[in-house]
DNA sequence: CCACGGATTGGCT
DNA sequence: GCCAATCCGTGGA
């Protein structure tokens, strides 16, 4: 594994202000370790949401069932079913009260590829030509991840799923969007990925 | 109880 | 580039 300096993020990084939590998670590596086999990726794209001001966020309505734990601290998991078909995963930032949280959209794997290929096509990846639609989604990264709602609300400082700290990615290899597949709030220049990544969704 | 539509994906034109 | 598939959270009756 290509990691220069693993170690866990803590609270205080997940506890601030969303745009900054977003463009620093740019680079850091998503863990999933649920019994022996260890599945990692870095992190190529991102989207950020604020209720407070974000019409296209899942809790500008307010706090309902499903979305409760953004309005909580930083650094939980929050996990939601869309389409009928796909999980999304987004980390959620702030403080209490604040419902704000990164929504990962696409990562590059570090470990555990095999893995991945099998829990999103059901067998090994054959070619390198491919490789990148293992995970150039929001939706991919769950299913090769095998995160769903069991992992809604899950503490990202002592759960099964964490991020490893690494070198912060230099401004000019950061390409900064506006969001794909919302409606509403489209003007905001919310999303940001690595530049010429293979692993980011679409340009 | 019922209707609506979504922070997507993959297949087909 | 277009569009159907397919649940279920949410809000209103």
């Amino acid at each position: 594994m290509n990691i220069s300096n693993p170690k866990k993020l803590n609270r205080s990084f997940y506890k601030r202000d969303v745009l900054t939590v977003a463009h620093e998670l740019l680079g850091k590596i998503l863990i999933k370790a649920d019994g022996p086999e260890i599945l990692a990726g870095k992190i190529v794209e991102v989207e950020a949401y604020d209720g407070s001001v974000d019409e296209a966020a899942h809790t500008f309505q307010g706090k309902t069932k499903r979305n409760e734990i953004m309005f909580g601290n930083g650094g939980y998991f929050y996990v939601y079913f869309t389409y009928g078909a796909h999980f999304c995963c987004n980390i959620v930032t702030g403080t209490e009260g604040h419902g704000t949280a990164v929504l990962i959209r696409g990562v590059e794997p570090v470990e555990g590829v095999e893995r991945m290929s099998f829990n999103r096509f059901g067998k090994n990846l054959l070619n390198e030509a491919e490789k990148h639609k293992l995970t150039n989604g929001p939706g991919k990264v769950c299913q090769a991840f095998g995160i769903n709602r069991e992992y809604y609300g899950e503490d990202l400082i002592n759960g099964r799923i964490y991020l490893l700290n690494q070198r912060r990615i230099p401004a000019d290899r950061i390409v900064k969007t506006t969001r794909i597949g919302i409606k509403k709030s489209t003007e905001l220049d919310w999303r940001f990925y690595i530049k010429d990544n293979p692993f980011v969704s679409r340009k």
